[in-house]
DNA sequence: TCCATGATAGGAACACGTTCCAGTTCGTCC
DNA sequence: GGACGAACTGGAACGTGTTCCTATCATGGA
């Protein structure tokens, strides 16, 4: 519990903190979907965000805890817009792969954001654990709720699957992100990956 | 005059340059079995293997590079010593869970090196893209091969399976170097995905 | 033998993540 | 209002990946 940005989003101390931590956010989001996860450097984004260097550190204890902050952040943005639509397919597969292309989709038109939310992703250690957990989870019960929508507590096997398919469609997304695959492979490769899976 | 060249006097450029290239390599899966990706510092290297700075980069564009080169080079050896050996297990299941785990074994049995190819494999983009397809070539025949032993050609749909297989995989073992999951973690996901998809 | 050419050595210099510090401002309690 | 501690600012400084430059060395051709 080291590393704790020991600020819950809900109960901060002050505006004033409140302000300098949406700042800071704000100003990653900006860099990163304008040149990636090169252009969010410590020291722009301390600059845009109008706080000091030590301030941002004293915030985000290094630029990975920044980007999955940041990450977390907008993950939970989208899943909150999409938490109260119907996914539309009759199978369980047609409902899984439309949520996953309809998310790839978002993701793919911010790619320098993308790119730069994913490398952090990748890159963060276990002091990163509480934020990269709380990404995971939003995944898995987005998952889920495609298999199963409506049901409320799924099953283990049900959290088996979706966290296979969040590992193929990670992977797909490292390879899009690092220029391996295009767009067109990393979708193919998670509808075969869910074909396999959850063949119906 | 050093005595250690055993190389025929006709090939002294081309071999000097060869003794360069192994003693960088040498020295990289030195230090990073030591201390993992940060201990991999390009002066160390240099130093250890003894070439200019400026040589380690002539040779490798950069630590990327260098630390995926330096994987697939020993990829290729545990895969070579693998090649004519028989893979126990009575179904295509068992005998991908026994490879994987054969290899999974061997990663951990060096987590510092382990840590350093990794993160080097995750963080590469598309200038490593060569040296990257080797690596997912060895891996997805090592696979293919496991689940239809004496088979030359693997049909499109193994190849496929290889590939979720491999993703999985690799997920599991970010999560692994990162301290995101346990080894045992790791094999239990592994199992559980090879049998969602191989189901025999 | 001598020269042209490319490879190497040695090291300075730069960029960016990170740390640290001295001084200032802000919020709180008396 | 005054005192005190926490937070903030501005900026220096350090480590490491990367680039660049000059001098030296090795090799192959004239």
């Amino acid at each position: 519990m080291s590393a704790t940005n020991s600020l819950s989003v809900e109960d901060l101390g002050s505006a004033a903190q409140r302000d300098r931590r949406k700042r800071i956010l704000d100003a990653t989001i900006d860099l990163a979907s304008k040149g990636g996860f090169d252009a969010v450097q410590m020291r722009a984004v301390a600059d845009q965000a109008e706080v000091a260097l030590g301030t941002l550190y004293r915030y985000f204890p290094s630029k990975i805890h920044l980007l999955v902050s940041a990450l977390g952040r907008e993950f939970e943005r989208t899943a909150a817009a999409r938490r109260d639509v119907d996914i539309p397919g009759d199978t369980a597969s047609e409902r899984v792969i439309n949520v996953l292309k309809g998310t790839t989709r978002g993701l793919q038109s911010s790619p320098h954001l993308t790119e730069a939310l994913t490398r952090a992703f990748m890159f963060a250690d276990a002091s990163v654990q509480a934020e990269i957990h709380q990404v995971g989870m939003l995944l898995s019960s987005m998952l889920t709720r495609a298999m199963h929508p409506g049901q409320l507590e799924p099953s283990e096997d049900d959290v088996a699957i979706a966290r296979v398919i969040g590992d193929v469609w990670l992977s797909a997304l490292v390879g899009w992100v690092t220029g391996r695959m295009t767009a067109a492979e990393t979708g193919a490769q998670i509808e075969r990956a869910v074909h396999l899976i959850l063949r119906d």
